[in-house]
DNA sequence: TGCATAAATGCGGGAATATGCATTTATATT
DNA sequence: AATATAAATGCATATTCCCGCATTTATGCA
């Protein structure tokens, strides 16, 4: 019961719902969250290990990033459930569109970088790596 | 979207999800759920509202009485599969159970009659109608 | 028309939540 | 070991939310 509360209310949010969203896509790290959803580094942050503190996702870690994506085989039926019926309410809708396009060109670099690309835009300037 | 996160909202407390689930057994005035879930009248009837607004319930008036049900013609696909997934979920919780138990035993009567039947339980005093 | 009763609502205090900023922690590389 | 970087977190603050109390509104009946 306090599960079902506490899975509810993560869900009450626009941006964790947009990254859910955006996991259902594909696995992502922190970084690549926060420049598809245009947010700060802690929100993103914060975020991801509210979705997974209720059982929807999973991380692992690869070098300096944590990787996170929708547990699918681990979580209750309950959150199975739940993430079928947000995917499908969340088809077709404008901010998950894009989102999910600027995960695409999103590059896997942290908070650093992500500044750096904000500064392109700017200027114009190509971004080096 | 809005609507996605206001949705998951209301579905984000305890008493909510307790009177959802109470509606899902049978439609219910407010003064019936007050009983079941033991709360006050005024708490009762903001939890309909909120179902209601959301788009769970629908209302009909019978004299005094406002009787909420699961309006599950008129809901949203999403809000269906919600309700579907809740039930499932609360299915066997105990508080759950307690609740349908009362509401058994609860008439349909107002806060004064609620208010009569503490008073019953203290006194032993059968009451009358 | 006046009274009784079920439901709805305005208000206010207190609790919970969200988030930016700054800092810390964890990991990799040299 | 020192440095660089991705992620996590402590703190402070602004906002939202929940709910009791009192009152108002809506409906039916005498």
């Amino acid at each position: 019961m306090r599960e079902l509360v506490k899975t509810y209310k993560v869900l009450a949010d626009e941006s964790r719902l947009r990254v859910l969203n955006l996991l259902i896509e594909r696995e992502c790290c922190v970084c690549e969250v926060m420049q598809a959803l245009e947010i700060s580094q802690s929100k993103a942050s914060r975020i991801l290990n509210a979705l997974y503190d209720v059982g929807f996702l999973k991380v692992r870690r690869e070098g300096l990033w944590s990787l996170y994506s929708i547990d699918r085989d681990g979580m209750s039926p309950h959150l199975s459930d739940v993430v079928e019926a947000t995917g499908r309410a969340c088809a077709g809708n404008e901010q998950m569109e894009s989102d999910r396009w600027r995960l695409k060109t999103a590059d896997r670099m942290g908070p650093g970088c992500a500044r750096e690309a904000r500064a392109d835009k700017l200027s114009a300037v190509p971004r080096k790596h």
